[in-house]
Order: C-alpha cells, then sequence, then structure tokens
DNA sequence: AGCCAGGCTCTCG
DNA sequence: CGAGAGCATGGC
C-alpha cells in the first residue's frame, strides 16, 4: 500500500530526521538519504514501513510505503506515527511569527527553516531513550539505546535494510539488569528501564491517561517511579506528548544554550530559564529545539542543516 | 589521572 | 522544601 501525508506548514526532512543521527545510529529509526523506516507494532504484528520525503520544504509531501498492508486502521496508526515522527501537529508559521521579535531566534529561523522537532511514537521508547541519556554524553547515550534495540527488539527487512522493533514493555520488564549491565548500562538506568517497563506493560503507567493529563499530573506520575525525575518527565512533555508551553530548564543542553544566546556565556538558573521560556506561550518547545539546533549549526556534525 | 557528560536519590539545614 | 553531596558508567 502506498499513501500520502500533506504536511501543514512547511517541513525541511533532512533537518528534522538529523536527530536520528547526529549522536549515532538508531537501529529503530532508520534514516538513508531522504527515506526514512521504522517498524509499527499494532496488536502484536510487526508492520515496516518507508516514508520518502519529496516535495519542496515549502510544499512538502511524505508519501508512505507500507509493503502488504490493506486495512485503514493500520494506515492510520502509520499515519499517526509518521506525524509524530516529524512533528506535523507543531505550528511553525506561529512560532516564527513569535521568534521574528527575539534576537536570538529571529537569525535562527532562516538557517533552521522547517525542522521541526521529532516526537516519540511511544512512551516507551522515549522513556527507554532518556533513561540512557541521563547524566551520559549523547553519544554513549545512543550507542547504549542501540545496543538494547538490536538485543531485545526484533529485526525487520524493508527496502533492503534492517530495521528493528523497539522492544515491548513485557520484555524489557522481564530482563534482569545484571544482563543490562554487561551491555555497559549502570546499575541505575537496568533498574530504572525494568521498573518503566514494568509499569507499561502492567498497566500502573497508561500512556492514554498521561495523553489527557495535565503537564503537574505527567511529572508527578513520571517521578513516582524510581529513576524518573523532573528532567525526564519534562523531555516527555516535549518530546513524547508534544507540549507546546514546556521547557526542560535543568537539561545541560538547553542550559548552554541559553548561557549562549541570553546569558553571555553564563549559565543562569533554572527558574531565570522557566521565567524567559514562560514569554514563548505554546511555543517554548519549538522555542528550545531551535536553540539546541541552533548551538550545532556552526559545529562540524552539526544536525540542523544538511 | 581526572574531568566531563542533555540526572537521580537521599540527606540534612 | 531546597541546596548539596554522593553515585554510576564510559570517553578522552
Amino acid at each position: 500500500m502506498r499513501f500520502r501525508v500533506t504536511p501543514e506548514g512547511p517541513l525541511d526532512v533532512p533537518a528534522t530526521l538529523a536527530r536520528y543521527r547526529i549522536w549515532g545510529e538508531d537501529p529503530a529509526n532508520r534514516v538513508s538519504g531522504d527515506v526514512f523506516r521504522r517498524v509499527l507494532r499494532l496488536g502484536g504484528r510487526l508492520v515496516p514501513y518507508e516514508v520518502h520525503g519529496n516535495g519542496t520544504v515549502d510544499q512538502p509531501r511524505l508519501e508512505i510505503l507500507a509493503p502488504g498492508v490493506r486495512a485503514a486502521p493500520v494506515t492510520d496508526a502509520i499515519t499517526g506515527e509518521v506525524r509524530a515522527i516529524f512533528g506535523l501537529d507543531f505550528d511553525l508559521p506561529g512560532f516564527y511569527r513569535v521568534a521574528k521579535a527575539d534576537p536570538a531566534l529571529s537569525p535562527l529561523i532562516e538557517p533552521l527553516y522547517g525542522m521541526r522537532p521529532t516526537l516519540a511514537p511511544t512512551a516507551l521508547e522515549m522513556l527507554v531513550g532518556s533513561i540512557c541519556a541521563q547524566q551520559v554524553n549523547l553519544t554513549f547515550a545512543f550507542a547504549l539505546r542501540a545496543r538494547l534495540v538490536r538485543r531485545y527488539g526484533t529485526p525487520v527487512v524493508i527496502g533492503g535494510e534492517t530495521v528493528w522493533a523497539f522492544p515491548e514493555a513485557r520484555e524489557l520488564a522481564a530482563r534482569r539488569p545484571r544482563e543490562l549491565r554487561t551491555m555497559q548500562f549502570s546499575r541505575n538506568k537496568a533498574v530504572a528501564i525494568r521498573g518503566v517497563a514494568r509499569a507499561l506493560a502492567a498497566g500502573a503507567l497508561d500512556p492514554s491517561v498521561l495523553a489527557a493529563a495535565s503537564h503537574a499530573e505527567v511529572i508527578a506520575r513520571l517521578t513516582a517511579l524510581h529513576g524518573l525525575g523532573r528532567w525526564t518527565a519534562d523531555w516527555f512533555l516535549a518530546r513524547c506528548l508534544g507540549r507546546g508551553d514546556v521547557c526542560p530548564a535543568g537539561d545541560l543542553g538547553v542550559r548552554k544554550a541559553f548561557a549562549h544566546y541570553y546569558g553571555r556565556g553564563r549559565v543562569p538558573g533554572e527558574q531565570t530559564i522557566r521565567r524567559r521560556a514562560r514569554a514563548w506561550g505554546l511555543y517554548q518547545n519549538l522555542a528550545i529545539h531551535y536553540l539546541l539546533a541552533g548551538m550545532r549549526l556552526g559545529r562540524p556534525s552539526a544536525g540542523g542543516g544538511t
């Protein structure tokens, strides 16, 4: 089956997908050229698909190829993932109007035009990724995550490439922390991953409940789990639920970005960052992503552009 | 060797 | 409550 998703507003596909390879490879979210490949889990079924970015940044089209798929529920589910992964629900034009008035954001609009934050399609994938990234450099975090995906996920071939379906909660819940330790996970990470997987598998943590909950409630429910703190919850709100008015002010990258763009080199406190971010209202999430991408613009392995 | 890396928990004041 | 020490892992 072949179908199409048409984004509203601009979309720069390579810039948007850059985060899947800046710090290493993601076996569950494969990018080669302007083709994106992934496997959807749907009721125990594995549905591989590929997304081709066509058209221009201003007139973008996403062509989706899903071999053997016919039923509408399946294509709907794929569309849902694609909308999340390509950040199609973000209001870019609205953000740019606000960004124009901001001294730091305004010069970033042109070089990053069409870049959208990618949202993690599932809570498990987001939280496991965050736990991997706690207090370690992102290259190492990616290596950890990739190792886990290859070991506990399910490989599927599509378009001549192998993509791994992200591991199921049940599978991760059954692993002994010791096993993850041999893959260079710290004990804390191993235990936290198992805890999240158990909570999701048992239904104690329900993604549909989180999706409907207030920010404060999401933060409360996530931080109630051992090994998940405010940082993890903030990024969950931003990069899984796609909430606009969220700022992970404790994040090291965010703090460095604020130091660079607004602090004249000095790192502002968390409260200062939150105060300033609040002025962006519903566009805080986008603003943060643009600042982070802006920090990478000058650098060699820069994401953002091409 | 020692410090850094997109934190978290626990403990005191 | 809030700041701060302690913790855990690998890379350079």
